[in-house]
DNA sequence: CCTACCGATCGGTAGG
DNA sequence: CCTACCGATCGGTAGG
Protein backbone atom coordinates (compact mmCIF):
# COMPACT_ATOMS: atom_id res chain seq x y z
CA UNK A 1 0.00 0.00 0.00
CA UNK A 2 1.02 3.87 -0.88
CA UNK A 3 0.50 7.17 0.19
CA UNK A 4 -0.42 9.95 -2.01
CA UNK A 5 0.90 13.60 -1.93
CA UNK A 6 -1.75 14.37 0.62
CA UNK A 7 -0.96 11.66 3.06
CA UNK A 8 -4.37 9.43 2.29
CA UNK A 9 -4.22 6.08 1.65
CA UNK A 10 -4.39 4.97 -1.63
CA UNK A 11 -5.65 1.57 -3.04
CA UNK A 12 -5.13 -0.65 -6.22
CA UNK A 13 -7.44 0.63 -8.87
CA UNK A 14 -10.52 -1.15 -8.96
CA UNK A 15 -10.88 -2.20 -12.32
CA UNK A 16 -12.39 -5.91 -11.93
CA UNK A 17 -10.64 -7.55 -14.57
CA UNK A 18 -7.58 -6.29 -14.02
CA UNK A 19 -4.73 -9.23 -15.41
CA UNK A 20 -3.22 -10.09 -12.66
CA UNK A 21 1.00 -9.10 -12.03
CA UNK A 22 1.97 -12.41 -12.60
CA UNK A 23 5.52 -11.73 -12.86
CA UNK A 24 8.30 -8.97 -12.41
CA UNK A 25 6.63 -5.22 -14.11
CA UNK A 26 7.97 -4.43 -17.41
CA UNK A 27 10.94 -2.07 -15.79
CA UNK A 28 11.80 -4.42 -13.29
CA UNK A 29 12.85 -6.86 -16.60
CA UNK A 30 14.03 -3.91 -18.52
CA UNK A 31 16.09 -2.57 -15.16
CA UNK A 32 17.45 -6.09 -14.83
CA UNK A 33 18.83 -6.70 -18.79
CA UNK A 34 20.38 -3.58 -18.08
CA UNK A 35 22.48 -4.67 -15.24
CA UNK A 36 22.84 -7.54 -17.00
CA UNK A 37 24.40 -5.66 -19.97
CA UNK A 38 26.77 -3.86 -17.62
CA UNK A 39 27.44 -7.07 -15.76
CA UNK A 40 28.73 -8.31 -18.93
CA UNK A 41 30.86 -5.60 -19.65
CA UNK A 42 32.42 -5.63 -16.69
CA UNK A 43 33.31 -9.60 -16.65
CA UNK A 44 34.13 -8.94 -20.70
CA UNK A 45 37.20 -6.16 -19.54
CA UNK A 46 38.07 -7.68 -15.89
CA UNK A 47 36.93 -11.25 -15.65
CA UNK A 48 34.74 -12.87 -13.80
CA UNK A 49 37.08 -12.86 -10.37
CA UNK A 50 38.28 -9.45 -10.92
CA UNK A 51 35.00 -7.94 -11.98
CA UNK A 52 33.58 -7.40 -8.65
CA UNK A 53 29.72 -6.23 -7.97
CA UNK A 54 30.97 -3.00 -6.51
CA UNK A 55 32.20 -2.47 -10.41
CA UNK A 56 28.91 -3.14 -11.71
CA UNK A 57 27.30 -1.44 -9.64
CA UNK A 58 29.43 1.74 -9.83
CA UNK A 59 29.06 1.48 -13.40
CA UNK A 60 25.17 2.25 -13.23
CA UNK A 61 25.95 4.39 -10.54
CA UNK A 62 23.99 2.27 -8.18
CA UNK A 63 25.20 0.64 -4.85
CA UNK A 64 26.12 -2.54 -5.03
CA UNK A 65 23.58 -3.62 -2.55
CA UNK A 66 20.65 -2.47 -5.06
CA UNK A 67 21.76 -5.32 -7.61
CA UNK A 68 20.48 -7.95 -5.10
CA UNK A 69 17.09 -6.60 -5.75
CA UNK A 70 17.22 -7.27 -9.25
CA UNK A 71 19.56 -10.68 -8.89
CA UNK A 72 19.98 -13.64 -6.03
CA UNK A 73 23.52 -13.64 -6.48
CA UNK A 74 27.01 -13.28 -8.55
CA UNK A 75 27.07 -16.53 -10.61
CA UNK A 76 23.02 -15.89 -10.75
CA UNK A 77 24.73 -12.59 -13.21
CA UNK A 78 26.73 -14.85 -14.74
CA UNK A 79 23.92 -17.69 -15.47
CA UNK A 80 22.07 -15.36 -17.10
CA UNK A 81 24.76 -13.65 -19.26
CA UNK A 82 25.57 -17.36 -20.17
CA UNK A 83 22.38 -18.45 -20.74
CA UNK A 84 21.61 -15.63 -23.35
CA UNK A 85 24.35 -15.90 -25.08
CA UNK A 86 23.86 -19.36 -25.76
CA UNK A 87 20.23 -19.22 -26.64
CA UNK A 88 21.47 -16.34 -29.22
CA UNK A 89 23.87 -19.18 -30.51
CA UNK A 90 21.50 -22.05 -30.85
CA UNK A 91 19.13 -19.92 -32.75
CA UNK A 92 21.20 -18.74 -34.69
CA UNK A 93 22.28 -22.10 -35.39
CA UNK A 94 18.87 -23.42 -35.77
CA UNK A 95 18.55 -20.83 -38.56
CA UNK A 96 21.23 -22.59 -40.59
CA UNK A 97 19.98 -26.06 -40.49
CA UNK A 98 17.71 -25.93 -42.81
CA UNK A 99 21.01 -26.56 -45.49
CA UNK A 100 20.29 -29.59 -47.32
CA UNK A 101 23.74 -29.78 -48.93
CA UNK A 102 26.25 -31.19 -46.39
CA UNK A 103 29.32 -29.26 -47.49
CA UNK A 104 27.53 -26.46 -47.30
CA UNK A 105 25.71 -27.06 -43.87
CA UNK A 106 29.29 -27.80 -42.55
CA UNK A 107 30.60 -24.74 -43.97
CA UNK A 108 27.96 -22.27 -42.48
CA UNK A 109 28.55 -23.94 -39.33
CA UNK A 110 32.09 -23.23 -39.14
CA UNK A 111 31.31 -19.47 -40.65
CA UNK A 112 28.83 -19.25 -37.76
CA UNK A 113 31.27 -20.17 -34.96
CA UNK A 114 34.42 -18.51 -36.31
CA UNK A 115 32.36 -15.35 -36.55
CA UNK A 116 30.77 -15.43 -33.39
CA UNK A 117 33.83 -16.11 -31.17
CA UNK A 118 35.93 -13.60 -33.07
CA UNK A 119 33.29 -11.06 -32.73
CA UNK A 120 33.64 -11.15 -28.70
CA UNK A 121 36.93 -12.80 -27.46
CA UNK A 122 36.54 -11.13 -23.87
CA UNK A 123 33.17 -12.31 -23.36
CA UNK A 124 33.99 -15.63 -24.29
CA UNK A 125 37.22 -16.22 -22.14
CA UNK A 126 34.85 -15.14 -19.33
CA UNK A 127 32.30 -18.04 -20.66
CA UNK A 128 35.10 -20.70 -21.28
CA UNK A 129 37.54 -20.04 -18.59
CA UNK A 130 35.13 -19.44 -15.63
CA UNK A 131 32.67 -22.24 -15.86
CA UNK A 132 33.21 -24.06 -12.42
CA UNK A 133 32.26 -21.45 -10.39
CA UNK A 134 28.38 -21.81 -11.37
CA UNK A 135 26.40 -23.16 -8.51
CA UNK A 136 24.98 -26.96 -9.66
CA UNK A 137 21.79 -26.05 -10.67
CA UNK A 138 22.94 -23.12 -13.34
CA UNK A 139 25.64 -25.36 -14.18
CA UNK A 140 23.01 -28.17 -15.39
CA UNK A 141 20.90 -25.63 -17.59
CA UNK A 142 23.90 -24.49 -19.14
CA UNK A 143 25.06 -27.81 -19.87
CA UNK A 144 21.79 -28.92 -21.24
CA UNK A 145 21.97 -25.90 -23.74
CA UNK A 146 25.37 -26.70 -24.74
CA UNK A 147 24.66 -30.25 -25.50
CA UNK A 148 21.93 -28.96 -27.97
CA UNK A 149 24.40 -26.64 -29.41
CA UNK A 150 26.93 -29.88 -29.55
CA UNK A 151 24.56 -31.55 -31.30
CA UNK A 152 24.04 -29.39 -33.93
CA UNK A 153 28.08 -30.14 -34.91
CA UNK A 154 27.50 -34.08 -34.51
CA UNK A 155 24.81 -34.10 -36.82
CA UNK A 156 26.65 -31.73 -39.78
CA UNK A 157 30.13 -33.66 -39.11
CA UNK A 158 27.36 -37.06 -39.54
CA UNK A 159 26.08 -35.49 -42.79
CA UNK A 160 29.50 -35.14 -44.28
CA UNK A 161 30.82 -38.50 -43.44
CA UNK A 162 27.98 -40.07 -45.03
CA UNK A 163 27.96 -38.08 -47.62
CA UNK A 164 31.95 -38.97 -48.52
CA UNK A 165 32.54 -35.78 -48.01
CA UNK A 166 34.96 -36.34 -44.83
CA UNK A 167 36.96 -39.55 -43.55
CA UNK A 168 34.74 -42.50 -41.79
CA UNK A 169 35.45 -41.33 -38.38
CA UNK A 170 33.11 -40.62 -35.06
CA UNK A 171 30.58 -37.99 -35.62
CA UNK A 172 31.76 -37.09 -31.88
CA UNK A 173 35.11 -36.70 -32.16
CA UNK A 174 34.68 -34.99 -35.42
CA UNK A 175 32.02 -32.39 -33.99
CA UNK A 176 34.87 -31.43 -30.87
CA UNK A 177 37.22 -31.12 -33.34
CA UNK A 178 35.33 -28.51 -35.03
CA UNK A 179 34.46 -26.91 -32.79
CA UNK A 180 37.96 -26.73 -31.06
CA UNK A 181 39.46 -25.54 -33.98
CA UNK A 182 36.69 -22.57 -33.99
CA UNK A 183 36.05 -22.06 -30.90
CA UNK A 184 39.80 -21.99 -29.87
CA UNK A 185 39.80 -18.31 -32.21
CA UNK A 186 38.58 -16.42 -29.07
CA UNK A 187 41.82 -17.51 -27.39
CA UNK A 188 44.20 -15.63 -30.70
CA UNK A 189 41.46 -13.73 -32.50
CA UNK A 190 42.57 -10.21 -32.96
CA UNK A 191 39.98 -8.06 -34.78
CA UNK A 192 42.73 -5.72 -36.13
CA UNK A 193 45.40 -8.28 -37.07
CA UNK A 194 43.29 -11.30 -38.46
CA UNK A 195 40.72 -11.62 -40.84
CA UNK A 196 37.53 -13.75 -39.45
CA UNK A 197 36.39 -14.73 -43.27
CA UNK A 198 39.62 -15.63 -44.14
CA UNK A 199 39.97 -17.98 -40.75
CA UNK A 200 36.57 -19.44 -41.56
CA UNK A 201 37.54 -20.33 -45.66
CA UNK A 202 40.73 -21.79 -44.30
CA UNK A 203 39.26 -23.89 -41.74
CA UNK A 204 36.55 -25.30 -44.12
CA UNK A 205 39.27 -25.74 -46.67
CA UNK A 206 41.45 -27.50 -44.16
CA UNK A 207 38.11 -30.21 -43.17
CA UNK A 208 36.55 -30.64 -46.98
CA UNK A 209 39.35 -29.52 -49.55
CA UNK A 210 39.93 -26.50 -51.65
CA UNK A 211 36.65 -25.19 -52.73
CA UNK A 212 36.27 -25.41 -56.04
CA UNK A 213 36.00 -22.36 -57.95
CA UNK A 214 32.85 -21.77 -60.40
CA UNK A 215 31.99 -25.20 -59.95
CA UNK A 216 29.26 -26.59 -58.88
CA UNK A 217 28.68 -30.12 -59.76
CA UNK A 218 31.07 -31.55 -58.02
CA UNK A 219 30.40 -35.52 -58.49
CA UNK A 220 30.94 -37.17 -54.65
CA UNK A 221 33.97 -37.61 -52.50
CA UNK A 222 37.60 -36.46 -52.30
CA UNK A 223 38.07 -39.32 -50.14
CA UNK A 224 36.94 -41.86 -52.04
CA UNK A 225 38.90 -40.42 -54.94
CA UNK A 226 41.73 -40.50 -52.68
CA UNK A 227 41.87 -44.17 -52.17
CA UNK A 228 40.98 -44.60 -55.87
CA UNK A 229 44.51 -43.23 -57.07
CA UNK A 230 46.54 -45.08 -54.58
CA UNK A 231 49.15 -47.28 -56.51
CA UNK A 232 51.38 -50.20 -55.62
CA UNK B 1 79.98 -9.51 7.35
CA UNK B 2 78.95 -12.07 10.47
CA UNK B 3 79.89 -12.33 14.23
CA UNK B 4 80.64 -16.11 15.50
CA UNK B 5 79.55 -16.71 19.44
CA UNK B 6 82.38 -15.31 20.89
CA UNK B 7 81.46 -12.49 18.76
CA UNK B 8 84.89 -11.84 17.41
CA UNK B 9 84.60 -10.89 13.89
CA UNK B 10 84.63 -14.04 11.08
CA UNK B 11 85.72 -14.01 7.73
CA UNK B 12 84.94 -16.07 4.35
CA UNK B 13 86.29 -19.70 4.74
CA UNK B 14 89.97 -19.33 3.87
CA UNK B 15 89.90 -22.59 1.72
CA UNK B 16 91.44 -21.36 -1.79
CA UNK B 17 89.86 -22.93 -4.43
CA UNK B 18 86.47 -23.79 -2.78
CA UNK B 19 83.91 -23.42 -5.34
CA UNK B 20 81.87 -20.25 -4.56
CA UNK B 21 78.51 -20.44 -3.71
CA UNK B 22 77.27 -19.19 -7.00
CA UNK B 23 73.49 -19.92 -6.47
CA UNK B 24 70.88 -21.62 -4.29
CA UNK B 25 71.64 -25.20 -2.49
CA UNK B 26 70.68 -28.38 -3.88
CA UNK B 27 68.98 -28.87 -0.91
CA UNK B 28 66.84 -25.59 -1.02
CA UNK B 29 66.02 -26.28 -5.19
CA UNK B 30 65.04 -29.71 -4.32
CA UNK B 31 62.62 -28.45 -1.56
CA UNK B 32 61.26 -25.63 -3.81
CA UNK B 33 60.66 -28.91 -6.64
CA UNK B 34 58.54 -29.94 -3.61
CA UNK B 35 56.70 -27.41 -3.07
CA UNK B 36 55.72 -26.57 -7.09
CA UNK B 37 54.93 -29.95 -7.59
CA UNK B 38 52.06 -29.59 -4.46
CA UNK B 39 50.98 -26.05 -5.88
CA UNK B 40 50.53 -27.75 -9.18
CA UNK B 41 48.27 -30.23 -7.63
CA UNK B 42 46.36 -27.88 -5.39
CA UNK B 43 45.64 -25.68 -8.29
CA UNK B 44 44.90 -28.63 -10.94
CA UNK B 45 42.35 -30.01 -8.55
CA UNK B 46 40.92 -26.32 -7.42
CA UNK B 47 41.94 -23.97 -9.81
CA UNK B 48 44.48 -20.78 -9.80
CA UNK B 49 41.95 -18.36 -7.77
CA UNK B 50 40.47 -20.99 -5.42
CA UNK B 51 43.66 -22.95 -4.65
CA UNK B 52 45.14 -20.82 -1.61
CA UNK B 53 48.83 -20.57 -0.36
CA UNK B 54 47.29 -22.13 2.53
CA UNK B 55 46.30 -24.97 1.16
CA UNK B 56 49.51 -25.57 -0.17
CA UNK B 57 51.02 -24.77 2.62
CA UNK B 58 49.15 -27.10 4.69
CA UNK B 59 49.35 -30.16 2.15
CA UNK B 60 53.38 -29.85 2.85
CA UNK B 61 52.80 -29.36 6.34
CA UNK B 62 54.38 -26.05 6.47
CA UNK B 63 53.11 -22.43 7.37
CA UNK B 64 52.12 -20.67 4.51
CA UNK B 65 55.02 -17.36 5.38
CA UNK B 66 57.15 -20.35 4.55
CA UNK B 67 56.72 -20.41 1.22
CA UNK B 68 57.95 -17.00 0.51
CA UNK B 69 61.33 -18.25 1.71
CA UNK B 70 60.99 -20.24 -1.65
CA UNK B 71 59.34 -18.18 -3.76
CA UNK B 72 58.60 -14.35 -4.48
CA UNK B 73 54.68 -14.75 -4.75
CA UNK B 74 51.76 -16.86 -5.83
CA UNK B 75 51.77 -15.69 -9.55
CA UNK B 76 56.06 -16.67 -9.42
CA UNK B 77 54.86 -20.42 -8.38
CA UNK B 78 52.21 -20.21 -11.24
CA UNK B 79 55.19 -18.95 -13.79
CA UNK B 80 57.72 -21.56 -12.49
CA UNK B 81 54.64 -24.27 -13.08
CA UNK B 82 53.99 -23.05 -16.63
CA UNK B 83 57.37 -22.44 -17.51
CA UNK B 84 58.51 -26.59 -16.18
CA UNK B 85 55.10 -27.79 -18.27
CA UNK B 86 55.87 -25.49 -21.66
CA UNK B 87 59.55 -26.48 -21.60
CA UNK B 88 58.84 -30.23 -21.33
CA UNK B 89 56.33 -29.47 -24.54
CA UNK B 90 59.00 -27.88 -26.89
CA UNK B 91 61.61 -30.42 -26.06
CA UNK B 92 58.98 -33.33 -27.02
CA UNK B 93 58.38 -31.38 -30.19
CA UNK B 94 61.88 -31.30 -30.59
CA UNK B 95 62.62 -34.29 -30.49
CA UNK B 96 59.52 -35.23 -33.59
CA UNK B 97 60.74 -32.50 -35.22
CA UNK B 98 63.28 -35.12 -37.23
CA UNK B 99 60.59 -36.63 -39.01
CA UNK B 100 60.94 -35.68 -42.26
CA UNK B 101 57.88 -36.84 -44.14
CA UNK B 102 55.27 -34.11 -43.71
CA UNK B 103 52.20 -36.34 -43.09
CA UNK B 104 54.31 -38.35 -40.76
CA UNK B 105 55.75 -34.96 -38.57
CA UNK B 106 51.96 -33.69 -38.57
CA UNK B 107 50.51 -36.49 -37.15
CA UNK B 108 53.03 -36.60 -34.25
CA UNK B 109 52.63 -33.37 -33.55
CA UNK B 110 49.03 -34.04 -33.81
CA UNK B 111 49.51 -37.12 -31.28
CA UNK B 112 51.40 -35.30 -28.73
CA UNK B 113 49.20 -32.90 -28.61
CA UNK B 114 46.12 -34.38 -28.19
CA UNK B 115 47.58 -37.01 -25.59
CA UNK B 116 49.75 -34.35 -23.95
CA UNK B 117 46.25 -32.25 -23.16
CA UNK B 118 44.27 -35.72 -22.45
CA UNK B 119 46.90 -36.48 -19.91
CA UNK B 120 46.41 -33.82 -17.65
CA UNK B 121 43.19 -31.79 -18.65
CA UNK B 122 43.38 -30.45 -14.81
CA UNK B 123 46.75 -28.65 -15.14
CA UNK B 124 45.42 -27.48 -18.61
CA UNK B 125 42.28 -25.66 -17.23
CA UNK B 126 44.76 -23.74 -14.76
CA UNK B 127 47.26 -23.31 -17.55
CA UNK B 128 44.93 -21.85 -20.25
CA UNK B 129 42.30 -20.52 -18.42
CA UNK B 130 44.26 -18.19 -15.68
CA UNK B 131 46.90 -16.56 -17.22
CA UNK B 132 46.08 -12.92 -16.91
CA UNK B 133 47.17 -13.64 -13.50
CA UNK B 134 51.06 -13.42 -14.36
CA UNK B 135 53.09 -10.60 -13.87
CA UNK B 136 54.06 -8.97 -16.90
CA UNK B 137 57.70 -10.12 -17.34
CA UNK B 138 56.48 -13.68 -16.47
CA UNK B 139 54.05 -13.20 -19.31
CA UNK B 140 56.37 -12.21 -21.56
CA UNK B 141 58.79 -14.81 -20.98
CA UNK B 142 55.87 -17.59 -21.42
CA UNK B 143 54.49 -15.95 -24.55
CA UNK B 144 58.22 -15.96 -26.09
CA UNK B 145 57.84 -20.63 -25.41
CA UNK B 146 54.32 -20.36 -26.49
CA UNK B 147 55.32 -19.00 -29.77
CA UNK B 148 58.69 -20.84 -30.15
CA UNK B 149 55.61 -23.46 -29.55
CA UNK B 150 53.61 -22.35 -32.03
CA UNK B 151 56.07 -22.01 -34.33
CA UNK B 152 56.85 -26.32 -34.68
CA UNK B 153 53.04 -26.25 -36.08
CA UNK B 154 53.44 -23.75 -38.52
CA UNK B 155 56.43 -25.36 -39.85
CA UNK B 156 54.49 -28.86 -39.70
CA UNK B 157 51.19 -27.14 -41.57
CA UNK B 158 53.69 -25.24 -44.35
CA UNK B 159 55.22 -28.44 -44.98
CA UNK B 160 52.08 -30.38 -45.62
CA UNK B 161 50.85 -27.50 -47.46
CA UNK B 162 53.82 -27.65 -49.88
CA UNK B 163 53.77 -31.60 -50.12
CA UNK B 164 50.05 -31.25 -51.33
CA UNK B 165 48.85 -33.02 -48.37
CA UNK B 166 46.53 -29.87 -47.27
CA UNK B 167 45.25 -27.35 -49.11
CA UNK B 168 46.86 -23.90 -49.70
CA UNK B 169 45.46 -22.15 -46.54
CA UNK B 170 47.76 -19.46 -44.52
CA UNK B 171 49.97 -21.57 -42.73
CA UNK B 172 48.66 -19.71 -39.53
CA UNK B 173 45.54 -19.98 -39.38
CA UNK B 174 46.14 -23.95 -39.96
CA UNK B 175 48.64 -23.72 -37.25
CA UNK B 176 46.40 -22.23 -34.87
CA UNK B 177 43.07 -24.69 -36.45
CA UNK B 178 45.41 -27.60 -35.59
CA UNK B 179 46.48 -26.58 -32.28
CA UNK B 180 43.05 -25.58 -31.64
CA UNK B 181 41.46 -28.51 -32.51
CA UNK B 182 44.07 -30.62 -30.35
CA UNK B 183 44.02 -28.38 -27.40
CA UNK B 184 40.62 -27.95 -26.75
CA UNK B 185 40.50 -31.85 -25.85
CA UNK B 186 41.50 -30.17 -22.33
CA UNK B 187 37.98 -29.04 -22.35
CA UNK B 188 35.77 -32.73 -22.76
CA UNK B 189 37.96 -35.38 -22.91
CA UNK B 190 37.40 -38.03 -19.93
CA UNK B 191 39.74 -40.47 -19.44
CA UNK B 192 37.66 -43.25 -19.01
CA UNK B 193 34.58 -42.41 -21.71
CA UNK B 194 37.32 -40.98 -24.15
CA UNK B 195 39.84 -42.49 -26.28
CA UNK B 196 43.02 -40.83 -26.25
CA UNK B 197 44.15 -42.60 -29.35
CA UNK B 198 41.40 -42.97 -31.55
CA UNK B 199 40.78 -39.06 -30.89
CA UNK B 200 44.27 -38.35 -32.57
CA UNK B 201 43.54 -41.07 -35.39
CA UNK B 202 40.25 -39.24 -36.59
CA UNK B 203 41.93 -35.85 -35.96
CA UNK B 204 44.38 -37.14 -38.12
CA UNK B 205 42.13 -38.59 -40.67
CA UNK B 206 40.40 -34.89 -40.93
CA UNK B 207 43.62 -33.23 -41.41
CA UNK B 208 45.11 -35.64 -44.14
CA UNK B 209 42.63 -37.82 -45.32
CA UNK B 210 41.73 -41.52 -44.25
CA UNK B 211 45.14 -43.16 -43.22
CA UNK B 212 45.66 -45.81 -46.15
CA UNK B 213 46.09 -49.05 -45.07
CA UNK B 214 49.26 -51.35 -45.53
CA UNK B 215 50.42 -48.93 -48.30
CA UNK B 216 52.98 -46.85 -48.00
CA UNK B 217 53.54 -45.26 -51.44
CA UNK B 218 50.85 -43.26 -51.87
CA UNK B 219 51.73 -40.97 -54.87
CA UNK B 220 51.08 -37.40 -54.30
CA UNK B 221 47.99 -35.26 -52.96
CA UNK B 222 44.36 -35.94 -52.39
CA UNK B 223 43.34 -31.93 -53.81
CA UNK B 224 44.92 -32.19 -56.42
CA UNK B 225 43.22 -35.41 -57.36
CA UNK B 226 39.88 -33.80 -56.20
CA UNK B 227 39.98 -31.16 -59.01
CA UNK B 228 40.79 -33.88 -61.37
CA UNK B 229 37.59 -35.04 -60.85
CA UNK B 230 35.33 -32.78 -61.39
CA UNK B 231 32.83 -33.02 -64.51
CA UNK B 232 31.05 -29.90 -65.89
C1' DC C 1 61.19 -22.11 8.44
C1' DC C 2 57.68 -20.11 12.27
C1' DT C 3 54.37 -16.80 14.96
C1' DA C 4 51.64 -13.12 14.59
C1' DC C 5 49.31 -9.99 12.08
C1' DC C 6 48.07 -6.41 8.63
C1' DG C 7 45.37 -4.44 4.86
C1' DA C 8 42.36 -4.89 1.42
C1' DT C 9 38.80 -7.04 -1.10
C1' DC C 10 34.43 -8.82 -1.63
C1' DG C 11 30.01 -11.31 -1.63
C1' DG C 12 26.25 -10.95 0.89
C1' DT C 13 22.69 -9.35 4.62
C1' DA C 14 19.83 -6.37 7.86
C1' DG C 15 16.60 -3.19 7.84
C1' DG C 16 14.59 0.26 6.03
C1' DC D 1 16.89 1.20 -4.22
C1' DC D 2 20.10 2.96 -0.04
C1' DT D 3 23.14 3.01 4.44
C1' DA D 4 25.79 0.45 7.21
C1' DC D 5 28.14 -3.40 8.17
C1' DC D 6 29.45 -8.32 8.82
C1' DG D 7 32.33 -12.40 8.13
C1' DA D 8 35.57 -14.69 5.76
C1' DT D 9 39.35 -15.14 2.73
C1' DC D 10 43.78 -14.28 1.29
C1' DG D 11 48.28 -12.58 -0.34
C1' DG D 12 51.84 -10.76 1.73
C1' DT D 13 55.12 -8.78 5.55
C1' DA D 14 57.69 -8.07 10.07
C1' DG D 15 60.86 -9.99 12.72
C1' DG D 16 62.90 -13.54 14.35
Amino acid sequence: MTTDSSGAKTTPPRKRGRPRQDGPSEAYVARRQDILAMAATVFREKGYDAGSLDDVAEALDLRKASLYYYVKSKSELLYFIFDAALSDGLSRLDALSHLSDPAERLSAYVEHQVALLASDTGMFKVFFDNRPLLSPEFEELIRAKEHRYFEFYIAAVSGAVEAGLLPPIDPRYGAQAVLGMCTWTYKWFTPGTHDCQAVAADFIALLLGPKPRGLTMVPKARHEKASQKIRA
